[in-house]
DNA sequence: CGGCAATGTTTACATCGATAACATGAGTAC
DNA sequence: GTACTCATGTTATCGATGTAAACATTGCCG
């Protein structure tokens, strides 16, 4: 926020034809509307207008409206991903851990709605048995990993992708449910689902 | 000119400047487009294209674009039901009939995309523990019951409520996530996930 | 200092959802 | 049968949107 504050200060300071960084000044009051409103709500010409820009200076610097909006999702993302390694930092690893990482997973989803909708519609598709794991999919690879852990001695290669997956599942559906008003957003409703998540992997 | 070429194409169907039935007319052909397109890549004008009716006549029938929308929402929500309900009595009650109910669920999303979604997005806001139960959210309904009769003897009813909250949100966001390509459609691996789910609520 | 490439602007267009005024015709009362 | 009426469909139009093309400005590199 203060750098911001220091470009706009010198921006209007300079009060030049070219704006000092349009580029990222577009993904941040497109990232602003998107907390409001859903995605098609938005439109290019108003995030334009919110930079005080011609609505037609996007086309600059991103070849569409949807490319403008991919690039918050790899923001996105990247951010998910800092908040998920956090999350099992602070809480030790170990099932406590997975839990956690669960718990961030859909706090995320309920903090920012519309962009995690558009992460997980516009994203690639991506193969989850192989992941590249040099990919930003480090949401996923974290995922990954944990059911690793937590999985019993014996379990298979198979039987490992089934409990992530379906731990996947448990975390998703449940952000999908709050975001979509189907199931009250209560923080004591999500803790008791993800409780069960991990005992259920360790069975 | 495409519009007088409608109305000849009308005439020669019997029906003159009145379409017989347009209200099921645009809702099928909004059906029709519903499987290919997404939500807002379908427009009105297209629909009533289809239909070879003008752009407008859709108003007669519908308030305006979300009311058709919601109306084929509200039509797939009771074919959602239907599905679910055949799905359990073909395979008899117990854990096999739960089994092919989440079956049936992540199959009816991932035979109607876009229309799932919808159903899902637009729906109004249902509280998941106190359902109305004379409501058409038999889809609902079924699994409370199912889990009810699956959960352990001493469950308390705040038990029941989580258990059915995570096989809802399993098969939820395995629909989601299969939906969205982050996750291969296989059957096999919508089955492998599914016999998960009974087994970890009945633990 | 001069010119080029990057960055913004203006203009224009097709399409969309929606409103308003008008047209048609099916059913009904006499 | 004639005339009225109202549901249903049409045409004309509006403002907003995404995007392309042509033009303007300016920072930077020789």
């Amino acid at each position: 926020m203060s750098t911001n504050d220091n470009s706009v200060n010198i921006k209007i300071d300079k009060r030049g034809y070219h704006h000092g960084d349009l580029r990222s000044a577009l993904m941040q009051a497109g990232l602003e509307l998107l907390k409001t409103r859903s995605a098609d709500e938005v439109s290019l010409r108003e995030i334009a207008r919110m930079v005080g820009v011609s609505a037609t200076a996007v086309y600059r610097h991103f070849p569409d409206k949807a490319a403008l909006l991919g690039a918050l999702c790899d923001e996105g993302g990247r951010e998910l991903g800092r908040l998920q390694l956090d999350a099992m930092e602070k809480s030790g690893g170990g099932r406590t851990g997975f839990d956690a990482v669960g718990r961030a997973y859909v706090r995320f989803a309920l903090d920012n709605p519309t962009l995690f909708r558009m992460m997980m519609t516009t994203r690639h598709a991506v193969d989850f048995l192989d992941m590249p794991a040099g990919r930003d999919s480090s949401a996923l690879q974290l995922l990954r990993d944990n059911i690793a852990s937590l999985a019993p001695a014996g379990a298979s290669p198979e039987q490992r992708r089934v409990a992530a997956l379906r731990a996947w599942s448990i975390v998703h559906g449940l952000a999908m449910l709050m975001l979509d008003n189907q199931v009250p957003a209560e923080d004591a409703l999500i803790d008791a689902v993800i409780d069960s998540v991990s005992v259920g992997i360790a069975t």
